[in-house]
DNA sequence: CTTATAATTCGCCAATTGGCAAAATATGAG
DNA sequence: CTCATATTTTGCCAATTGGCGAATTATAAG
């Protein structure tokens, strides 16, 4: 019960799903994308990305000072948690939000990532 | 998003999903029997049963004094509903809390409801 | 009409949660 | 080693949420 209490509080929150649905079109993503596509402060994402981790949601790997997250939808993840991922995708992929955070993700993603990540990354003038 | 948003954070509460599992097995409840269910005070499970309706997770039928409460899971519940319900159902329905739940109800549910529903229906001695 | 019961709404409080900034940690570059 | 960058952890605050009791509404019984 309570690893499954994790997993819907886990997706009660919208930038949340939104983390979510970016990956479900990404694949992969690093902190910093996730910190431009969502507008908030570091910290703040850390904290969303520990959550849905927590619950089994997303995977993490580490590359150098990087850190990727990705779906938890592999062959050993947990059948209620793929299930979890197969409906919410299919719920809301077109919703406008998540259409419009797609567009921001195309572009951002467009820069070629290994050789700088985000300062540079997007809304740059400068 | 919104409605899909109404979903998540309807399912993320132990005592909404409490309702939600004990509904899929007695198929339809009255208030006061979910009252008893989770020994909560009438008026937080109202707000509880308002939500999960409000996300249409449940729909509802006015009996005399009686509100009795279903799953949405008829021929027009939408499709994201249907497949929130199942997922849940598959989920949790073998966690001891919801297995320990499914007796209490069993218990309460034996008295004959027509006659009287709740103020004399379990924990009775007087 | 008056009384009693089922349920909801309202007003309030405690606990939880989402947010940020600052500090801490980790790693690559010079 | 020292500096810069990516991420997480910590500490704090505002907003939300879950809970209760009191008041309200709705309906059946006397």
């Amino acid at each position: 019960m309570l690893q499954f209490m994790n997993l819907t509080k886990a997706l009660s929150d919208e930038n949340r799903v939104r983390i979510m649905l970016a990956l479900s079109t990404a694949g992969e993503l690093c902190v910093c994308h996730i910190n431009d596509l969502l507008s908030l402060a570091p910290s703040t994402v850390s904290k969303h990305l520990f959550l849905l981790k927590n619950a089994r949601l997303l995977t993490a790997r580490k590359d150098g000072r990087w850190m990727y997250y990705r779906l938890n939808n592999g062959p050993d993840a947990p059948a209620v948690v793929v299930e979890a991922l197969a409906w919410i995708i299919k719920a809301i992929a077109d919703d406008p939000v998540i259409e419009a955070d797609r567009q921001r993700l195309k572009d951002m993603t467009s820069i070629p990532m290994p050789s700088v990540c985000c300062s540079s990354s997007l809304g740059g003038v400068a």
